[in-house]
DNA sequence: TTGAAAGCGCTAACAT
DNA sequence: ATGTTAGCGCTTTCAA
């Protein structure tokens, strides 16, 4: 049987309740009764019974994390911040897939709170067109972090990156190599895809050159083959001198088929990635990408979290990290 | 306040213990009762605590999985299979990372099992020297299961891919194409490696080829620098005509590391891989490379492990899953 | 400063 | 077939 603080009562000569209280490190105990009490604690090799804790303070020490599956490394990466940052707060990390499935989100979302999660990070899946589960969560004051995608016109406290800015920046950097042809390429609709493309966008405005809309195009990954057309159509259609991806498994893609059509990277055509996943730089040629700071997503939204359960944050905080534009051998300036 | 069993059995006019039967469909319980308690809670909307009825039952519903880290997409490709087998279970997954420091893995086992996890997924870390808190966990028959890595001379649960069969198919397909100079290159030292390199060279034993050892060589990725340094110089005083790679992304360093020096693969150099990754497919020239199936070994160690919690299984299950090769591009016959 | 006692929501042994 | 009741280990109010 593990020991109870009733056999360090009775091993004391105290009351539980004063164990209790002392080994919660009470003011009003007496500091020697204190100080013995912990003493025979460590001697028994006592350790409380979380359960039996939680259930009685109706507060566990788990903080669930809610993500729509590991696609490639991001969200992994994510996830190790996480992990770490909450282990270093003494809770435990539980994990949901939504397999961006928004019945699936919600379930784990009430799932979690049954089990009296002491707080939630969440990333949405990507077809979020119901709030309703959040907007929930907020009425109620549960402690929850979104990260990465948000919903417009949600208020929640939220950590993402700066994706406007990274859309800028390669932009930035495309038309200064001269490039005007500049198409965008992506398969998700999400609002870090959405950012990406608005920065973009004002890379052009703010240099004053016209940026067509049909040079931004969402192409369907059903099967290799749809997504090779698509893609191959897109090239014959807009020529395209330079490419930004929505992410770097997608500039992987466009590389490939490219090479399909004998479009030389860097000479014939100029791209650009985003997120830097490892492979980035061991493709030939390595590829120019934005690189997020992933772990620190994880952190900072562990750091937000732990305040809002502590109780001492209020009102909304939004923390949007920078990103930075990783130079490689993927872009050279326009013929 | 939250809707209990007492709220149940005031509305339905019962006692609170024929409650808690019915809705654990205890066969006792008239079945006209029982369909209407179970009406009334749906109607309430009724969760059961969770921590009360873990604290009461002394036992969780909570499968802890440790693992190193998430290096590449291996990783997290199995924990998707987990954690989608144990949510069907209605369990819930826990996540440790151990960085694969052998201290944390053995504080994570500690942790988990203070908090009364049913059971344990275990992926060792690689520098495993000390194997006494495995061994412990099998004295006390707490359930567990070891995925992928193994430590020679335990026994225990356990969930792999034949590495060894992987090794060979790789090596006869490269003998296949009249390849006699064949590496292997890797940087993580652990039992599929070992066993992928085994496979290869009881491939060359049953050809009658010679598999000189010096031909195997372990380099380091500390810095990008060395690595290329290292297997450059494996390069040049070997030669190699194909070199099979410990996984994927090693295969794409090495490829790097060959462009870098003029070798071109297929051309020069015939080259394999080790896990199908994503961008395996959609490298240039496309990776041929063996695939797991990864999904498929989460599951397996959480039908397992539910065997074990559940009292059914009897003794050791060693489950060990096909692997296939996947050819592509990068190989060809020799010159 | 300490103790007595209630009670969190649930299960299960026992009684009816 | 259903009800009564004890109690899991802990925290917390109230009383001493």
């Amino acid at each position: 049987m593990r020991v109870s603080i009733k056999d360090i009562a009775k091993l004391a000569g105290m009351s539980i309740a004063t164990v209790s209280l002392a080994l919660n490190d009470d003011k009003k105990i007496n500091p020697e009764t204190k100080q013995r009490i912990k003493e025979i604690a460590k001697k028994l090799n006592y350790a409380p019974d979380q359960a039996a804790r939680e259930f009685r303070m109706k507060k566990t020490s788990v903080i669930g994390c809610i993500v729509p599956g590991f696609y490639g490394t991001f969200i992994p990466g994510i996830l190790e911040g996480i992990e770490s940052a909450v282990t270093s707060e003494n809770y435990t990390t539980v994990l949901g897939f939504t397999k961006n499935d928004h019945g699936k989100e919600c379930d784990y979302i009430d799932l979690m709170r049954s089990k009296n999660a002491a707080g939630l990070i969440i990333f949405l899946c990507g077809n979020n067109s119901d709030n309703s589960h959040i907007l929930e969560l907020r009425k109620e004051k549960y402690p929850f972090v979104i990260i990465d995608r948000y919903i417009e016109g949600i208020e929640a406290d939220y950590v993402g990156v700066d994706n406007v800015q990274g859309g800028y920046d390669a932009g930035m950097y495309l038309l200064g190599l001269g490039h005007r042809d500049v198409g965008f390429l992506y398969w998700e609709d999400c609002s870090s895809i959405d950012d990406r493309i608005r920065g973009l966008k004002k890379a052009f405005a703010d240099s004053g050159v016209p940026f067509r809309d049909d040079m931004a195009m969402r192409f369907s990954i059903e099967s290799e083959d749809s997504a090779f057309g698509e893609i191959k159509d897109y090239f014959l259609v807009q020529k395209p001198t330079a490419i930004m991806a929505g992410n770097d498994m997608t500039a992987i893609r466009i590389q490939k088929v490219a090479r399909q059509l004998g479009i030389r990277i860097p000479e014939d055509l100029s791209l650009v990635g985003f997120d830097d996943i490892e492979v980035a730089s061991l493709l030939s040629p390595t590829l120019t990408t934005v690189s997020q700071p992933i772990h620190i997503i994880g952190r900072e939204a562990v750091k937000i979290l732990m305040e809002k359960i502590k109780g001492k944050a209020e009102g909304v905080q939004k923390k949007i990290l920078p990103v930075k534009l990783i130079v490689r051998e993927s872009c050279r300036a326009r013929k």
